[in-house]
DNA sequence: GCCTGTGAAGCTATTCACAGCT
DNA sequence: AGCTGTGAATAGCTTCACAGGC
């Protein structure tokens, strides 16, 4: 009976993965796995899965390893609102479409419902799946549609006015794949990925 | 003068964003910053800042905030690679595209020098700036151009082999777009960015 | 015997607090 | 007076080591 505070930032990241490696496994027709296992395929170290597990306050109850079924439900109920949340896509070039297509029909909690983008001949189409709006309409569709996450795939110039439009529509967490900073009030949650960034690190380490 | 070790990664994570900002300020005609204006631009605190760039033993000469351009000169010479360092892509989809286009011609000393991909519509020809090349000629092309860098952005089903293949052409550092945990051997730095787990991951803090 | 759950130790990263420079 | 550089303290994360269950 998973009931708790707020799991640690790498725990959440973890979990998230965990679970897609227990849907592949339940789909091949694997019922159970050991906590080494799913740390090898993780590459980390079986304590650090049981830790991880341990934070949802899940317990195998058998000594066969986990019970995957179960193990997803335990982690779909503390990662996923009850209720489902809705994202909207901002910027509609081969990221935003690349990000809106490997959510097409995936999850049932967490959709992406609405892409926006400047460019006319985008507007009012269906994008892998998605209804694309002009950008003008943000605030409205975010209301309407009660869009709770931004995804901030524009061009460096336009990063900081969008996440404006978005938390002045109401959003409560950004997801920003630009390589600009952005301001946003303490209510919003900011999670950045900088692809500039992460090939620089690599760059380093290899050097 | 610097020469240290190795530095903490969020502390070369940090340098590689702090130089785009520099980057930017110098191309407004600023000449120098306060730890604490930097911070602010970067939503961190000034100690941490300073702590970054003390690691990379540089020190201002003045009391007027740190020297852009020598600043960045430093930066540079912890992060980059005296002999250039170069990196292809595997998977020209939208989000090869998407990278490889953010890329190009920004760095001097990091450069995207080749793209592979199946499809004999994309082979041969030049996206982005950069070369096609089809995925049978991966290790080939890799020693031919020196390369030492693997961006994977190849469908989920692909990525084990893909890295495989990266790996035994002698590539030392793999930055995975894919949700797939890859295996890699030691002495190949590898980094994760996976879009499905940050999205999940704003969407728990939001929650 | 092999696996899980977990207190305690160890490590990494951030923040506090302040001395020193100009 | 206002900024930088840094030892010391704290917080966050991972690993060790082992007790307890089948």
């Amino acid at each position: 009976m998973a009931f708790e505070g707020k799991l640690p930032e790498k725990t959440v990241e973890r979990l998230s993965e965990y679970r897609r490696t227990l849907l592949n496994l339940l789909a091949e027709g694997v019922t159970h796995v050991y906590s080494h296992e799913l740390a090898r395929m993780h590459n980390i170290t079986a304590v650090q899965v049981r830790r991880d597990i341990m934070f949802i306050g899940y317990s195998s109850s058998q000594r066969k390893g986990y019970d995957i079924k179960d193990l997803i439900d335990a982690i779909g109920k503390v990662l996923d609102s009850e209720t489902g949340i809705n994202a909207a896509i901002v910027g509609v070039g081969n990221l935003g479409t690349a990000i809106t297509a490997y959510f097409s029909g995936k999850r049932s909690k967490l959709n992406i419902v609405a892409a926006f983008d400047i460019d006319r001949s985008k507007v009012d189409r269906i994008i892998a799946g998605v209804p694309c709006y002009h950008i003008s309409k943000m605030a409205e569709v975010i209301k309407e549609k009660d869009i709770s996450i931004g995804i901030i795939t524009v061009p460096a110039d336009y990063a900081a006015e969008t996440a404006k439009t978005l938390v002045q529509a109401g959003i409560r967490g950004i997801l920003n794949f630009t390589s600009v900073p952005l301001k946003v009030p303490d209510y919003v949650y900011l999670e950045n990925s900088d692809m500039i960034t992460l090939l620089e690190k690599v760059a380093y380490y290899v050097k």
